[in-house]
DNA sequence: AGTGTTCTTGCAAAAAATCGAAATACTCTA
DNA sequence: TAGAGTATTTCGATTTTTTGCAAGAACACT
């Protein structure tokens, strides 16, 4: 067993798990508590994972964002993930679009709650298949290498058939005028494909996207339902959208 | 033993295996152990592949592996998916059912090989985004958890719509005189719409699984055009195919 | 406070890497 | 074809890395 097997092995499961247990590695990968240690001790070194007393724990999956602010963001991402729970209700019908707030709202969805979900994203497939009272359904179509999801006329084709309940779109750029915008093409069709599909839009948002605008729009904010950023909801940052038609949370 | 002949061997039992261990090289190619690091570092200086202590490891070797169970008869279902791979021609379009044999069969295709490749499986799909020059499309629908494969109405009614060059169908169960069966109706349905939407059908199915039976039937022997096993073409245990309609790999 | 568990530290055995020198193979020229 | 010169490989001695173990300190939980 090569070193670096060991380390993929631990990254791997903490990407999945969120943390890991030095004793359940130990014993996974058959080698001394003392080994994973080590591992983990270089790992968190190098920044590819938080060392914990008793095991590590996950740093969150943006790569580009800022060194040091990995953590931060996470936990942005959890507290919006953790709102977004709250408004699922058992045996609902929702729609998952990709991202990384998306990605950690399925790894936190109570394994007992019963659901379907819908996805076009292949990692929060991946991570929804652990979730046994979660019916997965994928929405299929060519897989985009890049942003993992799939894109294209199929994928779009099949969400013309459905109508869910909730749809949480993640969201890289919203505007008080200007409403949801997105820099890829294939994206944007993909998303607006997903609010048509949807009985409810809800907007997973980090507040330092706010304001920002990029080249192709998706929708205007009279099409979101509800937008959740880590903010309290009386927040100052949120005030050019306390006048819309628009709960926030 | 020339240089260039070792070099060529290591950098695909790394592609393969995704590792290599110094000492095995040094043992399976009759060298010192010498010779196999000076050959790895060379390798590792024209970044062909990463040198770590006690052997090396593939570039790509951080893309997560899906789900990491240990797959059974390892190296016949390598030797299967090697055969598997000479059929493949340069910008063909090709169908990936299932399995852990076309899991390695993903795995080993040629990064440089321009394909298109459609597919119900999850784990499939995971591997192939790391092949830059094939264009993944995947077959949507519900997942099944145990399998990992997409199932059901609409999956098979997006396979309905397409026809390609080579299906390469994972084969748990061949028998002489039933054919190909299988244990769970759902998977049946998908391998038969699978058979309708491809040129030719190519069985790829350890020795072991010959003659084995199973409830339910996918299609007979007439349908499939060639069926690659681990065994030389010429084995006895492949006796009952020989009369057949049926190239044997 | 008490009781397990986990961390740190130091150490020793085993495996692997390094380095220099010797042996072998190969190429090119006279 | 002999022989010089070069490249390649092997071998042995030494150093470095890795790993597991143990004793005591630090920690978490009741």
């Amino acid at each position: 067993m090569l070193k670096e097997e060991r380390h993929q092995f631990i990254l791997n499961e903490v990407r999945i798990h969120n943390k890991v247990l030095l004793t359940d590695i130990a014993d996974l990968l058959k080698v001394s508590v003392d080994t994973v240690r080590r591992d983990i001790k270089e790992l968190h070194n190098s920044d590819q994972l938080k060392k914990v007393h008793g095991g590590a724990v996950s740093l969150g999956f943006n790569t580009y964002s800022p060194v040091g602010k990995k953590v931060y963001s996470l936990e942005k991402k959890s507290q919006i993930a953790e709102k977004a729970i709250t408004l699922i209700k058992e045996g609902q019908v929702i729609l998952l679009s990709g991202g990384t707030t998306n990605l950690e709202l399925a790894r936190r969805l109570p394994s007992k709650m019963k659901l379907t979900c819908f996805t076009p994203s292949l990692p929060i497939a991946v991570q929804l298949l652990t979730k046994s009272n979660v019916d997965v359904i994928f929405i299929g179509g060519r897989l985009s290498k890049d942003s993992q999801i799939t894109i294209g006329g199929s994928a779009i084709n099949m969400l013309s058939e459905i109508k869910v309940d909730i749809c949480f779109l993640g969201t890289n750029s919203i505007h008080p005028v200007e409403g949801l915008t997105e820099f890829d093409w294939e994206i944007v069709q993909m998303k607006k494909a997903m609010i048509h599909s949807s009985r409810k839009v809800v907007s997973p948002c980090i507040s330092e996207k706010i304001g920002s605008l990029q080249r192709y729009k998706i929708c205007g904010t009279e099409d979101v339902d509800v937008l959740i950023t880590e903010l309290e909801p009386w927040d100052i940052k949120l005030d050019a959208f306390k006048t819309m038609n628009l709960q926030l949370l």
